[in-house]
RNA sequence: GGCCCCGUAGUUCAAUGGAUAGAAUAGAAGUUUCCUAAACUUUAGAUACAGGUUCGAUUCCUGUCGGGGCUACCA
């Protein structure tokens, strides 16, 4: 139990016991003492000042007094300013706790505790390849998964793979028009990129056959419509949905190109899933959904034959949920494939990794399978994380301002590869082993900078700042562990040592109260289901440990007992970099 | 028009209603006979504006200004 969990129950019986009030004390305050005043954990006082009629000074010190006298081996000074009882907790308590966790292989995970949950992230439209955005979706994905899986979950990786659709029929007849029967093979292009190529060329064949309509008079909207390739998409998508042979035979090749180029660069970020749902396969669950609603008069039908639900009674609008052409809209599908997650895996919660821009979607999303009764309604949850933008603004695909995720990847690991070669530390490497470590700085980084912020909001990604390796980085947190581990290189068997006593100096001190922290860290990280609590944290424990290792040799210690605590300090430390990274799906290197 | 979100150092990000608003980076000045200087130390620099609630407001409420998103029988 983590040490403010159990200052808590102590302050309300103290209260309990001078003042007879019963103080619920989970509704304590309780922060870290500021740097600047002696202590290290703070009781805010002023809750109780109206309600005791004593100044916060009489009550600080009446309370700390009696905590010190009551519980002397777990504090031993107080100090009360302004409303402030700081307390002190003996240095003996957490060289008790560094002891006893120093070397814990798991320490802040938590056992199964039976609840099973679903994420499902990444969920990319197969006509072109992914970019930053899907990279800050897939990271947060993983990431939301690993921490709750930590922390006792079974949790289920999901994705579903938008591959029908206008979309992929654009793609489809620009390689029919303009492909000459190329393939990834033969022009040496990944699947997805090659793929992408035709869409994007599908975009300008369109816009000069627009303009070349409106020069003959037409409207925009509606040459917009009547571009010979537009039509032929639109009779693509009429034949796909017929089922036929060569069209499906075609949309399956490309698709199979799309994945996989797709594989290569999940392998590359190491992430994957344990379910891949296919629109092709669901898109038709939603017509069961609509029969049902019908039935249950949550849903009406108007007299050209279109389904509607009202949700004006809930402060929102009314939705389409079938169109008047019996073919069901996005929304409907969803409800069809909610039902269908819930029937295969049944979890209590469903978290979905969509930016923000649906959340209106996931809103509605979420009342429609209530109001229906849908299994696991309540537990729909709607991850929504802001967009990433440029400093230009929004990336667009139209003004070729989208970053590639495999260009982002390839340009991080290059400036790796030239940082690293430029220090020279790792001469000694082979080739497989550099590359290896080109990887985990780049990835390091990568997923650092787009896990580092707040989820809920959105971040502007400078390509020239973000490639830094310094200060709140990814390799920062990576270097510190390496430098860690070559300490313990050199003095093996940390882990066996009689009882230590002896005072903490601060800087060992500041150490352990953080890493004492880390559970709370990632109770937060999954009640929040952020990630960024757990990087800023990883950060400020490498910059912790940076701070003491400057100023503190371990093994030239000025003692034996020194050496040992300082040893067990630096592994507690490393393990806890390296777990915390891995909630962020990042690797750490021993070497660097 | 209606609904929702966001305005914090030059820049990118922090801050369960609590102490003198923290970091990083860019700027200035330093640190290496000693465990990896991808490090460390010092320094300067910010709550868009106006009200209100409160012992206390970056945080809650109202308004103004500025930015973004949603509001399709698109996905």
């Amino acid at each position: 139990m983590s040490i403010v969990h159990e200052i808590k129950p102590l302050i309300g019986e103290v209260l309990k016991d001078l003042y007879a009030i019963d103080v619920d004390p989970e509704q304590l305050t309780i922060n870290s003492t500021k740097p600047e005043f002696e202590g290290d954990y703070t009781l805010v006082l002023f809750a109780f000042v109206k309600q005791l009629k004593q100044s916060p000074e009489q009550l600080g010190n009446s309370i700390g007094e009696k905590l010190v006298s009551d519980h002397p081996a777990l504090f031993t000074k107080y100090n009360v300013i302004k409303g402030f009882l700081n307390l002190t907790i003996a240095d003996d308590y957490w060289i008790s706790f560094l002891q006893k966790n120093h070397a814990a292989a798991n320490f802040g995970s938590l056992g199964s505790n039976k609840r099973k949950v679903m994420v499902e992230y990444a969920s990319p439209n197969t006509n072109k390849p992914l970019h930053l955005g899907h990279l800050r979706n897939i990271f947060l994905g993983w990431s939301v998964a690993e921490i709750m899986q930590y922390s006792g979950f079974e949790v289920y990786k999901t994705c579903i793979s938008n591959d029908r659709g206008i979309h992929i029929c654009k793609s489809m007849v620009a390689w029919q028009q303009f492909g000459n029967g190329a393939t990834p093979e033969s022009t040496n292009t990944k699947g997805d990129h090659f793929v992408g190529d035709y869409y994007v060329l599908f975009g300008n064949e369109h816009k000069k056959q627009m303009a070349e309509l409106i020069e003959s008079g037409m409207s925009k909207e509606q040459a917009e419509k009547e571009a010979p390739i537009m039509k032929a998409a639109q009779q693509m998508l009429v034949d796909w949905e017929a089922g036929k042979p060569e069209v499906t035979a075609l949309w399956k090749k490309m698709n199979s190109w799309v994945y996989s180029g797709f594989d290569i660069t999940y392998d590359r970020i190491g992430v994957g899933f344990d379910k891949v749902y296919y629109e092709s396969d669901t898109y038709l669950l939603g017509k069961k959904a609509v029969e049902e609603g019908l039935a249950k008069n949550v849903f009406t039908k108007k007299e050209d034959g279109s389904v509607w639900i009202d949700l004006t009674g809930d402060g929102l609008d009314e939705k389409v949920v079938q169109r008047k052409d019996g073919t069901a809209v996005y929304i409907t599908q969803d409800i069809g494939l909610a039902e269908e997650k819930q029937k295969e895996f049944g979890c209590e919660q469903s978290i979905y990794v969509v930016a923000d821009e649906q959340n209106y979607h996931f809103k509605v999303l979420k009342l429609i399978c209530e109001k229906l009764g849908v299994p696991g309604a309540e537990g729909i949850y709607h991850l929504s994380y802001g967009m990433v933008e440029l400093p230009t603004g929004r990336m667009k695909t139209r003004e070729g301002t989208v970053v590639d995720a495999d260009d982002m990847i390839d340009e991080m690991v290059n400036v790796a590869k030239a940082k690293t070669e430029e220090l020279g530390k790792v001469k000694d490497f082979t080739a497989e082993e550099l590359k290896e470590l080109y990887d985990t700085i780049a990835l390091g980084a990568l997923k650092f900078f787009l896990l580092r912020v707040d989820p809920k909001k959105r971040m502007v990604f400078n390509p020239e700042e973000s490639i830094d390796f310094h200060g709140f980085t990814g390799p920062f947190v990576q270097y510190t562990h390496a430098r860690i581990r070559s300490i313990l290189r050199k003095q093996p068997g940390v882990s066996s040592h009689e009882s230590l006593a002896g005072s903490l100096l601060k800087l060992e001190k500041d150490l352990i109260i953080l890493l004492e922290q880390y559970p709370v860290i990632i109770e937060q990280a999954v009640t929040e289901h952020n990630p960024s609590v757990i990087a800023i944290y990883v950060f400020n424990l490498a910059k912790a440990f940076n701070t003491f290792y400057t100023e503190h040799s371990v093994l030239n210690a000025e003692t034996e007992d020194k050496k040992t605590l300082r040893l067990q300090l630096s592994e507690m430390t490393a393990n806890t970099i390296a777990s915390g990274m891995k909630l962020l799906g990042i690797k750490v290197p021993n070497r660097m």
